[in-house]
DNA sequence: CATGAATGAGAATTCATTCAT
DNA sequence: AATGAATGAATTCTCATTCAT
């Protein structure tokens, strides 16, 4: 990589740094362009050398959050002796919640903006060339345990989808109830789902 | 209620009514208070005499709206024969995700606007005196049951959860699967939910 | 004066009380109509009834106010024994300071509006009929000293003028002297103004 | 200075010229920026790159606009051969009065803000460096004179406030008098506050 | 590439005033 | 006489975007 690049690279980050502090800190409506490039320490006028408007920078945002949270996950796992499927799974689970928990800004950020959809297709979608694919992961797992189910794409949806909603009143608020007492719950109807969806011999017949 | 008070209602609930069209066909950031006003056939200022600012509008309007949509669905419950309370509870559910499957631009106002707590606050909250109380209603439910839970409030806020962050992307983009595939497994998971929530004769002793 | 006559003056009292409040604490261009009716306990329509408007209502206001002030001073100069012309206005001058140094609400208002003239208008104009003139009590005050003077209008608007000036910023900052070291120079000045403005003797051959 | 900056300072100084006029004419509350801005040929955002509100504005032209008068003052008062202090004060008083006599457009202005401090602040505060200093140079006058005074702060103070509390009602109505007969007696009192804050050879014993 | 002055559209909000009750 | 809902003009201020340097 030249210099330059490395030079864009950096001027970059420092624009995706700084908005977040910002859209986390005020919210997007009260973030402008202006107070993104001032943080950043340029000048206005670069702001549109890196990115579209503030939609553009925030969707790449929550796209290479919500990967960099996989992708943790995913190499912790690699570290740890288990070899059952609900187990692998309610660890990568686990393991994010923790993340969030360690990091409510984070949480809040992803939070407000799940319903944009970008999460969901960062979390399905090819994502950039060379990028770590959670998706590609989480196939390469089911392929593993040498089990078959019905849906896996619905599982995983319903799995992601259980835990992100239900994750942000907890952590944030205790309500309705501690992160300890949810646990428990949730990595219960983690393994429900997934035994639901297993295709048992007797159904192969 | 006097003439005057009359008016005055029907004033707010043209507001609210022109604010929803337009929430959901531009977004809250694209709608003005001025367009607000203008498709409710008033004057810009007649806005202030009924609400604050355009995000005092929004809560009023989701609180309404999710109301109502608990409202009928538990109306339709009482006309009902079923007598178990899964089939109660996945009733109401189906109840609701019909609503929504019929309503998708509820759905998607709805959803859009989870992360902001009224949702969940008009959920568990009182909401204004003589109004209907899901809540309350849910209780009753519980009460009529017979039945013991380790913990009624996580029980419903999972059960919602899922249902709630689950539905947008299924109804309104068949993805990652359609509804009609979505809701067997869905029901499955609430009565899985519920029966893990029991409180069993063997934990008594 | 009949009851419905009574009822009115105690309204208006109420309104210009309400005004003085809000003038004094948010400034006039803060204080709308519909706040100073709302402290007077009206609704915004009977503001029209009693008052052109805002300035209307300050004009008022200040005229009220000063003649006041001159009024208790008169008042009180009539019970002290001193004879001399130049004591007397000292008296009534200090008599005036001490009301402002005791009211510091009274001197911001009144030192905001010296420009608008309303105050020199006071008191060199004849104010409402069967209102006390402080004009008429200076006249008075020089008739009976048996002195003469070049211009005594001349003389009492400098008098006025020095004092109204300086006392502003001495009382309520202590800048650039507190008000104690300010009374002795601004009381000679006060006596070399009259002094020079005497017709001697020797003039009159 | 590059060109940039001497761009801009054209710019601002066309804003404050602009606000001048319209301040004068329709008055402070009845000019907006917008007014402003169209008047110096610009946009009305570009006002805000400037100025932060109409009362910087205002603040910033009362300023110049004082220390404009005492400079022009001190400056002729170098070509003269007078050598006494009574002379050199009154010749400044003179000057200024003669100024804001040919000039009562800005005599208004200034009298209308006299309330606001501003006025005070310029003539006892140090300004912007590298701008000239009114207090300076009467602090240099005092010494130059070999003469001591008791409170060179007050007598400054009184002089000046006597002078600009007077002058805006005789100069703009002749009322009570007219300005050749008030400066007779005005240089007159001058002179008396002088003498009286002299400390005397018999006090220094 | 980077800058930041300038733009002007447009949003929020306030408020004096009217007028039907 | 008193009310207070309704109006809509007016004002402030922000901000995305452009473009000359």
């Amino acid at each position: 990589m030249g210099k330059l690049d490395e030079k864009k690279k950096l001027k970059r980050e420092s624009l995706l740094g700084a908005a977040f502090t910002l859209f986390t800190s005020k919210g997007i409506n009260d973030t402008s362009i202006s107070d993104i490039a001032k943080r950043a320490n340029m000048a206005k006028g670069t702001f549109y050398l890196y990115f579209k408007d503030k939609f553009d920078l925030r969707d790449k945002l929550i796209a290479a959050k919500a990967n960099a949270l996989f992708h943790r996950a995913a190499e912790e796992l690699e570290k740890q002796p288990v070899t059952e499927l609900e187990d692998k799974v309610v660890f990568i689970a686990d393991h994010i919640i923790n993340q969030l928990n360690g990091d409510k800004i984070l949480l809040k950020f992803l939070s407000k903006n799940l319903s944009s959809g970008v999460f969901r297709n960062t979390l399905f979608g090819q994502g950039e060339a060379g990028e770590y694919s959670f998706y590609d992961g989480y196939t390469l797992l089911l392929e593993q345990s040498g089990r078959k189910f019905h849906n896996p794409d619905l599982m995983l949806y319903m799995i992601v989808e259980l835990i992100s909603s239900t994750c942000y009143s907890v952590i944030l608020y205790q309500h309705p109830v501690t992160l300890d007492k949810l646990k428990p719950e949730l990595y219960n109807a983690i393994r429900d789902m997934i035994k639901r969806q297993e295709i048992t011999d007797g159904e192969m017949l």
